[in-house]
DNA sequence: TAGATTGTTAATCGATTAACAATC
DNA sequence: TAGATTGTTAATCGATTAACAATC
């Protein structure tokens, strides 16, 4: 019997549409900027000011009419629904190119991710550090997760290893995967995988570059 | 007048799902298998089967009922499609962590971009190789464009220079930025942008480990 | 006060899903 | 033949966009 509580609807796109927001907002902050209007803020991301709003409704943070929303409650709210207020432990398997670029990425330590170390299979990177963060064995991954109580994994490995890694992952606690192969990972109901899928973006820019060229054959043509 | 042409509507959403089901069918290739149906791809890449349907559609590329749809002709149809079957060159501007990743990702050179050189500011950088590519100055990379005919530049530079950097490669004739800063490039109508914004995907992650998290409390509660 | 901006409800648009005849 | 699978049309669902009263 849903009495009180309001169903509440989460729409994805507005989700990722967040950290855009909250990117800009900071550099407001920095800026000594105390209120922002979505006027503003849609035309500093490219957004119509309609999606703005109806993305930080999602927020639960309010503005005031004809003033605007308060810059520093408009961040602590996005990274409160967001839950980056504390940066959460992961661990990071197959330190290769991508594994490493996403160690050393700022992007992430600003965003609710704290990398605690890499894991890999090859001797040549184990006891080394990358950025700072140890690279481990990955047979050690397993008992560091339980140790450590770490409840997000990072799979950068080749795609072979993906789904074995993955279940190592799981046995041993962890609940999100951020999945960076190009396998779709079979889990539980209980685990969430993030895929995320460079190729996918490329497919977008190609097409979209395709029909560009077409557009412009056609307007030479007449 | 419309007499012939059938408006050929292309969805950004089946777009971006075509690098998947090439990826599975370049395996399926190697292993010998010459037919396919949409409930046996749907398995694999964990769709529903009306979705992989709707999907193929747009390559053009027709199945027989009760048969399947031929595999060679499936990877040619969706190459084709994306404009992947001769890859096309690019330049990559600012070799940090994340350019030098990029350089190195063998899922890329698969999928029809050929990255011929990197560019960067940086002394210790240029006149050395990464991957096989030289790194060059980034004040050299604007005749190149002109004299190579190259068309699509990969943003990899920190956000204070994507604007500058995005105006130089376009000056010069680039029509395609694929942007992995966290700008909103302000760029002509003839110009085609891609931004990929790993933040959004662990925004994603955080939301629904959250929502996991919560839903299993609930049920710890009752 | 006047006008910009919010919050909210309704309308439109597009993507996903369902249904089903055609067919190998 | 029977049944699985395609291709296509229709129905549903969800996201975006528009409209507008409330208000600082």
């Amino acid at each position: 019997m849903d009495t009180e509580a309001v169903e509440k609807v989460v729409r994805m796109p507005s989700v990722k549409r967040l950290p855009g927001y909250l990117c800009i907002l900071r550099r407001f902050q920095m800026q000594g900027r105390e209120l922002v209007s979505t006027t503003h803020l849609a035309e500093e991301i490219g957004l119509a000011p309609i999606v703005v709003r109806k993305d930080l409704e999602i927020t639960g943070i309010t503005g005031k009419p004809k003033v605007g929303y308060p810059v520093p409650e408009l961040i602590e709210g996005i990274e409160n629904f967001l839950g980056w207020n504390n940066a959460t432990d992961a661990f990071l398997a197959g330190v290769g190119c991508l594994g490493s670029a996403l160690m050393g990425y700022q992007g992430i330590r600003n965003n609710g991710l704290n990398i605690v170390a890499g894991f890999d299979n090859d001797p040549a990177k184990i006891g080394s550090t990358v950025h700072g963060r140890s690279i481990l064995p990955l047979k050690k991954l397993p008992d560091l997760v339980r140790r450590m109580h770490v409840r997000i994994g990072i799979l950068t490995v080749p795609a072979d290893a993906a789904e074995e890694v993955a279940q190592m992952m799981i046995s041993a606690g962890i609940k999100g995967i951020w999945n960076f192969t190009t396998v779709d990972l079979k889990t539980g109901p209980d685990i969430v995988v993030q895929k995320e899928d460079l190729s996918s973006g490329l497919a977008a820019l190609s097409v979209k570059l395709k029909r560009a060229k077409e557009k412009k054959e056609e307007e030479t043509e007449s």
